[in-house]
DNA sequence: GACCTCCGTTAAAACGTTTACATAAAATCT
DNA sequence: AGATTTTATGTAAACGTTTTAACGGAGGTC
């Protein structure tokens, strides 16, 4: 691969020369520019970014850490990263965590090694407070982190949401299954938002907590069907997530329980999915979030202000699974 | 940023004895390396990997080129090659070309300027003969390159496979419902195959090529119920992907239109999707194209010998959409 | 002609590493 | 004890850029 050194010998100046008309900087005569560019095109030359980012203090590159890739809330979040990164010149460096602690911690650090301009952070696990020193700037997705910027989107609104729309239901005892989740999540804040609007409504709310380790194992189904028996009195259904919901309506245990049209239901997150199924869902606008973010922490690479919190608004998208009970 | 300059002032050594005790290379005292670890502790000391990358000429970064991220299939194999990736000690550079020809080569050029190791392609368009003489390994997926190692799965065999099955619903007209595609690529190679074994078994298929245009517009269903109206005869569908057939299924024209009932219907890729809507499909092993595509091209930065050609199998799914015509 | 200014260019020092080579000290052999 | 090998360390030149400071020449002013 040729160098700005074979440029200048080709070229038959000095490298400076060369440097200065591949940045525009310094005046440079127009003899000179032309052939110089010829020789650029003569040898194919590219700058060597890895050099470049050396000098320059600067990789243009932004680092991504995501629990998991495939999950279509993430791989859409990464997608509108790339599309604004790209739009402004950077390139991303893309990590996966897998929820675990030890891992992201590595991966920030790893990213700090690759001298990325910044970074992004779906972090889901773990003390955050070690994020709190860095010089990168840092944003965090649906987590709030004490001197990062956060963007995120109204969950607890969408929790409310969730349960206005089983209570126009004729629901008095909605039964919440979801993750538990620790107390910093800003998904956390849908549970919190359906739980006290219920009682504002009148309803009696009842909640299922479930693990992640039955989302994964594919039992799921089952522990719905053990949650229903325990609470015999349930008589609608908030299931946080469009995937859970999906897993749910379609197993093959829950259809033989006719459950699909004796309980209400109402999905979280606005994925594809939930318009196949036609579930009914609470749709965060997942694109913008990831926007956001990558605006965000291309200002914060500018040394421009970011923002501290950013919060998206959520909208109910009504479908067949409360459709039918009203 | 502590750098080794300042690890070694303040470890009281040369910078070669602490960049070989980073490297495990050459001899080191035990009380030099324990002096040198505590001072990197101390400073907090992350080696630059730019400018290991520039010295050592090698970054370690694999660039990976995908026209979208979140279609579930490419969400898929970017997972699966960051796990083989990351095991390996490889990072991520993730492009989106979005189909695009210009932004492919482009791609492709701005990772070669940014010194990854390898690349994994996956090139939907344009002329490829422009990778031919490229010194970084490159590997494609799903399309046949000239001198590139290429991993795809079973398209013949698949499309013949669907052909099948819809030949045991007792189709005798099956309409092969799917984008009409460049010769080069691999996917073109399911509707070969899927008209070959039609013809082989006797039957007389039917072909109506669609637009991308139609997939992104949302008229997908309505081209759909127009070509069924052009061939009346149409006994059997293959639609030559899940997401579309799931976009067709769920459409209300479709649904107006009892196509589900009417019509036996076989999809392509195995997708989650597929398993919700319970349509039969055949699948493709997602993961394992992109773990191979990732074990293929860190043989090829190893300068080990890399496979021309790696073919992985394909199988039927067979779920409601035949099943209930048997 | 001496002095200044501007313009175009170059030489050389960074950026943070690795590594070939040199060298000093310690250990082993006569 | 001296010669020789081995072990541990340091010096300095790379890697491919950017950028500061310096420089030579052209043109203008006095």
């Amino acid at each position: 691969m040729a160098t700005i050194k074979d440029v200048a010998k080709h070229a038959d100046v000095s490298i400076a020369t060369v440097s200065r008309i591949m940045n525009n900087r310094g005046p440079i005569s127009e003899k000179t520019r032309q052939k110089v560019y010829a020789s650029m095109e003569a040898l194919n030359f590219r700058p060597n970014e890895m050099a470049r980012a050396l000098q320059k203090q600067k990789s243009n590159i932004i680092g991504v850490i995501v629990p998991s890739i495939q999950y279509p809330f993430f791989s859409i979040l990464i997608e509108a990263i790339e599309e604004v990164a790209s739009q402004k010149g950077y390139k991303l460096m893309l990590c996966r965590s897998g929820e675990d602690e030890a891992r992201e911690i590595e991966m920030v650090a790893l990213l700090e090694g690759n001298k990325v301009d910044g970074i992004i952070l779906c972090s889901r696990v773990g003390d955050a407070t070690i994020y709190e020193g860095k010089k990168v700037p840092i944003v965090s997705i649906d987590r709030r982190i004490e001197g990062l910027t956060t963007v995120t989107t109204d969950n607890y609104y969408g929790g409310s949401l969730a349960a206005k729309e089983l209570f126009t239901c004729g629901c008095q005892h909605p039964l919440l299954f979801g993750s538990k989740l620790p107390e910093y999540l800003e998904m956390n804040e849908r549970n919190r938002g359906f739980l006290e609007e219920c009682r504002r409504l009148g309803m009696d709310p009842l909640y299922y907590p479930v693990s992640q380790d039955m989302v994964t194992d594919g039992t799921i189904a089952q522990s719905l069907i053990a949650s229903l028996d325990q609470y015999q009195e349930a008589d609608g259904l908030f299931i946080t997530s469009d995937v859970l919901a999906a897993e749910i309506l379609t197993s093959p245990l829950t259809k033989a329980a006719g459950l699909a049209d004796r309980l209400p239901l109402v999905a979280y997150d606005g994925l594809e999915v939930s318009r196949y199924l036609d579930i009914t869902t609470i749709e965060q606008p997942v694109y913008e979030v990831g926007a956001c973010a990558a605006e965000q922490v291309i200002q914060g690479i500018q040394g421009k202000m970011m923002h501290a919190y950013s919060m998206m608004p959520v909208q109910l998208i009504e479908r067949a699974t409360t459709k039918k009970f009203k």
